[in-house]
DNA sequence: AGGCCTGGGTGACGCTGGTCACATACAAAC
DNA sequence: GTTTGTATGTGACCAGCGTCACCCAGGCCT
């Protein structure tokens, strides 16, 4: 297996002396996830309950294939990466978590009780909220809360069949096309970055980008993609099928 | 793109004159469903509302790409096959909803709204429950209900990546190994069947077939395979990765 | 008997993508 | 300057698997 090297080092996430959410942020939470607002205090306590909060710099594992997780994170800031990885070191991303939405991957392990086998690692520095199981399911009996965790929870398996769809039937270079075209006009990557997005290889990568270079659709420079012609990018992101 | 034949024809399903679960079925319902018995009347009726119900013919399509779906679908008998077609026609299952389960997919378009890229098709004669919205949202009132549906939604959202994981980095000896693994040891079924749940061609499973048979491990026979070395086949069901 | 349909068998061929083994460019560190 | 490390470029090679074009066997119908 070839040694994979980070741009991040990827330290475990700490999780010694965890503050809690102090009350001026409490209206940040609020206008991020609107559902909460009437739902923390609807339970029948007086006072809402005390949640834990964490700070992460980029690059931080916040939970792995082994472990089980702590509570249902909430993004406040940042973003979490959530990706797969097969048993020869190749990784694939499966999705990621903004500021508004929940990681229900790891929210599933927490019902189904056993280990989830996927990654979490954040991409920017990041701020969470670890909301506790019990007062999760207290949470759960506010209907507001319940449309926003059930219509995110049918977003991502939208989100996964359609994964799902592409890696068993899109070429490679479609699915390239449709990531650089995700990430706006100017898309600073490594090649080992979108390699694991995609699932494959960094040579793969290398190929298919200089392939869209000389067809003139792209502009390459260290660690920098230009998109030059997003038009016959979302051509064959659309049209490319294996065959 | 190649014809396919069914050997089931796949009527579409037929909407008119729908009956609903007569009371003496009620008793069956509660026991597939346990969450069920204290949810349905908890939420301040005191009758409980009449539910749709369903009987299809091995074959039927419940639910294709384009449509949108009429209520959660609760199967109390059969099975249904939910798959995804390629816009080449190559087809690759996603999961099966057996009697218990409710079909996610299905439920999840209700709540995004938008339609589900997914078709459902019986495989056995079956029976189901349409439950529709409003009722839905009733029910998960109790909590009894939220943590079945949280939970079939954790477990769906575990064979989804597990599935990602296979098609990205699985080879199809495996994969095929494993699907023979799954079905008891004489599985009835042709290659296209096969090809279907695997998300590839009949041609590439009789070569593997064969494969597996000139090592011993099954035996072929019409529309059978007969399955002799089932710890051969798990090795390579388990340890066999793309390279 | 002849015809037809479905399921299965098979070889030739080619494309895609993964592997290996390098070479090169750029930048920070020393 | 030299060293070191990371990002990138590239060609040879090959395995997997999809495609095509057949073939054959068995069952059923007429």
């Amino acid at each position: 297996m070839p040694l994979r090297t980070f741009s991040q080092p990827s330290n475990t996430m700490t999780t010694s002396a965890i503050p809690t959410l102090p009350p001026q942020e409490w209206q940040a939470l609020m206008e991020l996830y609107p559902s909460l607002s009437d739902s923390l205090t609807a339970g029948g306590s007086t006072m809402p309950p005390a949640l834990p909060l964490m700070s992460a710099p980029a690059g931080t594992v916040l939970f792995r294939e082994t472990e089980a997780c702590q509570g249902f994170p909430l993004v406040l800031e940042g973003e979490v990466r959530v990706s797969r990885t097969s048993s020869q070191g190749r990784e694939l991303e499966l999705y990621r978590v903004v500021p508004g939405e929940m990681c229900l991957v790891s929210s599933a392990c927490l019902f189904v009780g056993q280990a989830f086998t996927a990654r979490g690692v954040t991409t920017l520095p990041t701020r969470l909220v670890l909301m506790p199981a019990h007062v999760f399911r207290q949470t759960m009996a506010s209907e507001a809360f319940r449309d926003f965790v059930l219509g995110l929870f049918a977003a991502r398996m939208a989100d996964l069949t359609g994964l799902i769809e592409a890696v068993a039937f899109q070429r490679l270079d479609s699915r390239l096309a449709a990531t650089l075209l995700g990430h706006g006009s100017q898309v600073r990557a490594t090649h080992q970055t979108l390699a694991d997005e995609l699932g494959t290889v960094r040579e793969i990568v290398t190929r298919l980008l200089h392939r869209f270079e000389r067809s003139g659709w792209v502009e390459l420079s260290r660690e920098c993609i230009t998109i030059k012609d997003s038009v016959a990018l979302r051509q064959i992101a659309t049209q490319g099928s294996r065959n």
